[in-house]
DNA sequence: AATCCGGGGGT
DNA sequence: ACCCCAGGATT
C-alpha cells in the first residue's frame, strides 16, 4: 500500500491531540445545542435520531423526530406498525430505505437481541441501515463505548485542524481520518467528545465561511494558521445531473383516483400516480404513450385528458425530473375492468384519504393540485 | 471504486 | 446553480 503525501503529514503528536480534545470538551460544556435527542438516554430514541440525521440537517429532523417518537414510542411499537404508517411518518425526509431498514432492524432486534438494541459495534453493524458512522454514534452516545464517529462534520474539522489535503470521501481518506479520530478520542468521554466535534462542525467550522474567530481551536488549527480553512476539506466533485421527463396519469373516477405502490428502489414502498417515464435521456415522454399504459391498467382507454393538471420540476440526487400530470375523467364505469386489476399494489383512493397514503414529493404535489382543483 | 438513494437549506 | 447535510447498501 502506498501512502500519499497528505497521509504522511497526518500524525500529530499525542500532546497536541490532548490539547484539542480538552478544549473541545470545555467548549461543548458551554455551547452544546439543546436537541430533543439529547434529552434522553433511551437507546431506541437515540437510534431513531441517528438514522434520521443521516444526510439530513438537524433543523429538518427535529419535527420528524418528535412526531415519530409520539407515534412509535418504543422499539416494539415500531416493529409491529403497518408499513404505510411508518412511511407516512417518514414522508418528506427522503432516502426511504432508511425507514424500511428501521423497521426491519426493529424486528431483528426483537428476534435476535430480546428486544433491546445491542451495544457492541459488531452487533450494531449487523443491523440493516447501521453502518460505521451510526454504529459508532449509538455505541458512544447511548452506551458510553469508547468509539469515535466519523461523519461529514468530523471529516471537515479534522481535515482543517491537521491539514489533511487528500480526498476526504475516498476510502483511503476515510481510513486515515478514522484513525486520526480514534487517536483524538479521550477515553471515557466518547459521548460528549463525539457530539462536541459534530456541533463544532455544524455551528463554527462550517463548510463555507467558518467562524474561526469564535472557534475554541483557532490557535491549534493548521488550516487557520495557513489561511486554508476555506479550501479544505478537498472532495471530488459530483457529475452534473441529467434531465428526465415523465408523463403521469391522474385518473379521477367519481371521487376516487388510481394509485400504484412503487416497487422500484427509487421511492420504494411509496404510493404514486401511474407514470410513464422516458427511458432514454433524449426521449420525450408523451401523453399518447401514457394513455397506452393506462389502457393496460384499466382494461379500457381512459379517454382524452381533461386538462394538464400540473407541470412539476423536481431534482433528485442523480437526475432532474420534468413531469407533466394529466387529469383523466372517464365517463364510463371503469371498475369492472379496473377492479379486476386491483392488487396489493394498486388502489382506488378517495380524495379525502390521499393524505394517508405515503408519497414522494412529486406525487404529493400532484395530489395537492388535484385537491385544490376539485374543490 | 462507483453508483444509487430524497429532500431541504445555505450561499 | 451548486454545495452540503450526524451515510448505507448495492454493484
Amino acid at each position: 500500500m502506498s501512502k500519499t503525501d497528505a497521509d504522511l503529514r497526518l500524525a500529530p503528536p499525542p500532546r497536541r491531540l490532548q490539547a484539542v480534545a480538552r478544549r473541545l470538551l470545555a467548549w461543548y460544556s458551554q455551547h452544546a445545542r439543546d436537541l430533543p435527542w439529547r434529552r434522553t438516554r433511551d437507546p431506541y430514541a437515540i437510534w431513531i435520531s441517528e438514522i434520521m440525521l443521516q444526510q439530513t440537517q438537524v433543523d429538518t429532523v427535529r419535527p420528524y423526530y418528535l412526531r415519530w417518537l409520539a407515534a412509535f414510542p418504543t422499539l416494539e411499537t415500531l416493529a409491529t406498525a403497518p408499513q404505510d404508517e411508518v412511511l407516512r411518518l417518514w414522508e418528506g425526509l427522503g432516502y426511504y430505505s432508511r425507514a424500511h431498514n428501521l423497521q426491519r432492524a426493529a424486528r431483528q432486534v426483537r428476534e435476535r437481541f430480546d428486544g433491546r438494541l445491542p451495544s457492541s459495534m459488531e452487533d450494531l453493524l449487523s443491523l440493516p441501515g447501521i453502518g460505521a458512522y451510526t454504529a459508532a454514534a449509538i455505541a458512544s452516545i447511548a452506551f458510553d463505548r469508547d468509539v469515535a464517529v466519523l461523519d461529514g462534520n468530523v471529516k471537515r474539522v479534522l481535515a482543517r485542524l491537521f491539514l489533511y489535503e487528500g480526498d476526504v470521501k475516498s476510502p483511503n481518506g476515510m481510513r486515515q481520518l478514522q484513525a486520526l479520530a480514534d487517536r483524538l478520542l479521550p477515553s471515557g468521554r466518547a459521548s460528549e467528545h463525539n457530539q462536541a466535534v459534530m456541533d463544532l462542525g455544524a455551528t463554527i467550522c462550517t463548510p463555507r465561511r467558518p467562524a474561526c474567530d469564535r472557534c475554541p481551536l483557532q490557535t491549534l488549527c493548521e488550516a487557520r494558521a495557513t489561511g486554508r480553512q476555506e479550501v479544505l476539506p478537498i472532495a471530488q466533485r459530483r457529475a452534473k445531473t441529467p434531465e428526465r421527463r415523465a408523463d403521469i396519469g391522474v385518473i379521477l373516477w367519481n371521487d376516487r383516483v388510481l394509485l400504484e405502490k412503487r416497487s422500484e428502489r427509487l421511492l420504494g414502498g411509496l404510493w404514486a400516480f401511474p407514470a410513464l417515464n422516458a427511458t432514454s435521456l433524449e426521449e420525450t415522454a408523451s401523453e399518447a404513450a401514457l394513455r397506452q399504459k393506462l389502457k393496460a391498467l384499466l382494461g379500457r382507454v381512459p379517454g382524452e385528458p381533461k386538462l394538464l393538471l400540473a407541470e412539476i420540476k423536481h431534482t433528485y440526487t442523480h437526475f432532474r425530473l420534468v413531469a407533466r400530470a394529466w387529469l383523466y375523467t372517464p365517463q364510463e364505469p371503469v371498475q369492472a375492468a379496473g377492479l379486476g386489476a386491483i392488487t396489493d399494489a394498486m388502489a382506488w383512493v378517495r380524495l379525502c384519504d390521499l393524505a394517508g397514503y405515503p408519497m414522494g414529493r412529486v406525487d404529493r404535489r400532484i395530489a395537492s393540485a388535484l385537491l385544490s382543483q376539485s374543490t
